[in-house]
DNA sequence: CATAGGATTTGCT
DNA sequence: GCAAATCCTATGC
């Protein structure tokens, strides 16, 4: 599912109008065996999205101050979810620049992180759990027809080194190659 | 009940 | 390149 995801977008309806972009990184996270996923732990309050049915939200909020958006990605009862780590801004954007706050930076980088497309689209913990194949106020739709399908790079996931190995090294983090909205470069 | 640490971002050096 | 910001979860006694 996290290389699948690649190409399709993210929409999010606000007060203040229609907002989304086309996801251009993401990256897998597997049920209680693998040690880099919050599921590491079991099933808890906070980890329940993770263990729920397919195609919900799982947003924590990590470092105290930064929201993570995920895909629910498992069958009902076994643990999994796709992070989404970046979006390339489409619809909305100016609204998006607003909420971002950073009236200089170049559209590209505005949803270039897990913790910035959360900003610039107005996900927070409010929308923990809910179902995204429901549409309003957060879905995922197709590419549109005809578009071609992305080439697709994968490496290391970011930020796991607690994990040791096998997890730290897995590379089970996916981009659409050489794109301008990456969180950060992968190696080659 | 106390404490360690995190699927990040930003700003300063 | 490095460290602070900042809150909540998970874990241990």
């Amino acid at each position: 599912m996290a290389p699948a995801l690649l190409g399709r977008r993210l929409l999010r309806r606000t007060p203040e109008g229609l907002l989304g972009g086309t996801i251009v990184e993401t990256e897998a996270y597997g049920g209680p065996e693998d040690r880099a996923s919050h599921a590491r732990a079991g099933l808890t309050r906070r980890t329940r999205p993770m263990f729920g049915p397919p195609g919900h939200a799982y947003i924590y909020l990590v470092y105290g101050q930064h929201w993570c958006f995920n895909i629910v990605t498992e069958e009902d009862g076994v643990a999994g979810a796709v992070l989404v780590r970046a979006i390339a801004p489409d619809v909305g954007i100016e609204e998006q620049r607003r909420r971002r706050g950073r009236s200089h930076d170049p559209v590209a980088r505005l949803g270039a992180g897990p913790a910035r497309l959360c900003q610039a689209l107005a996900i927070d913990g409010g929308l923990d759990g809910i179902d995204l194949t429901l549409g309003p106020p957060l879905w995922v739709a197709d590419a549109a027809p005809g578009t071609p399908p992305p080439a697709v790079v994968c490496g290391p996931r970011v930020g796991v080194g607690y994990a040791g190995e096998p997890w730290t090294s897995i590379p089970h983090r996916f981009g659409i190659e050489g794109h301008g909205s990456l969180s950060r470069p992968f190696a080659t």
